[in-house]
DNA sequence: AAAATATGTCAACAAACCTGACATATCTTG
DNA sequence: CAAGATATGTCAGGTTTGTTGACATATTTT
């Protein structure tokens, strides 16, 4: 190493005063590590399954959220999928005209109103979108597989209840 | 706009032997939208909880993850940390020398090995870790609320089972 | 006709990842 | 002890995905 600044000395219990803590966080029970870790952990290991398929399209997790929900609401307008991923439309734009230009997803110009752009999988875009979920719905069933129809309802309030509640 | 290309005119059932979806994607039943759609959702609020408290800190969620997991394994090493994220270490390189110059974690060279940097929290490490798992653990309350013990178990059974096994 | 709305686009920037290469200190092994 | 392996650090450059701000166009509403 080069800089061999900043590094404590082995000073195993007293160090000089310090405020180091050598205890595990704890929280004093009133803070619930399981839960929260074990989100982290699920979440990071859910969202790898898709990966290895969208390096081949060289496509990444943001194209992945837009095909998604594109081909789960046909038809939703640019505004509604600002809304769904909650990003700016400058973010959204870079992915969503690579996914039209390869050809996933086309545009259509709304009936009634004009200025909207409704947006719908091609059958590419359907067949892509179903190749993500594949993997991700197998770690679910694996996830579910020795628990009942409660638990797997008790499952299901717990995602919908961990989430903001909508502002209509 | 400017390029008015790419823009369907509209052509509301047949267009001209296209192959778009109206239909919803629906997976013949075999897809578990629900839980996909659930996970993404509550993982995104969840994690916006702690946002507001890292900008005044001019810190982001990586900065976030390390000063988590330094607070529930203080001593654990780098490439503990590197395992348990991850991530490369030249990514975990440059929020880890942030958190130990802002003073939120300090190294100490491993007693055995001394190569090894071990890594603990200072007392505002810890009271920065604990600020940021409170909302989170405020959120979990509330998701909980209304479900007994075996509902409780059940998810935490559900986010364990999504996690890749541990290579060991 | 004027204002509001839906969308697109240009430019600049930042966070948080990545790969590849190389340096240093220390431990392990032949 | 010399050689190699290991733990960590660092330099350089690149990608993805997000941001803010400003402005353009088409269309609808007032």
């Amino acid at each position: 190493m080069k800089g061999n600044d900043n590094v404590a000395r082995h000073m195993p219990d007293r160090n000089g005063g310090s405020e180091l803590h050598e205890d595990a966080m704890t929280g004093d029970g009133r803070i619930d590590f399981e839960i929260i870790e074990g989100l982290f952990f699920a979440y990071r290991d859910f969202i790898s399954d898709p990966d290895a398929i969208l390096e081949k399209s060289g496509f990444g997790r943001a194209h992945h959220r837009v095909v998604h929900f594109v081909n789960r609401e046909p038809g939703m307008t640019v505004a509604d999928l600002l809304d769904t991923l909650k990003i700016t439309k400058q973010s959204l734009a870079r992915v969503l005209k690579e996914l039209i230009d390869s050809g996933y997803i086309q545009q259509v110009a709304g009936p009634e109103d004009r200025r909207q752009r409704k947006l719908y999988p091609t059958k590419a875009g359907r067949e892509l979108a179903l190749a993500l979920a594949e993997p991700q719905s197998r770690r679910i069933a694996r996830a579910f597989e020795e628990m009942n129809a409660n638990d797997r309802r008790a499952v299901i309030r717990f995602l919908t209840g961990m989430q903001n509640a909508k502002t209509e």
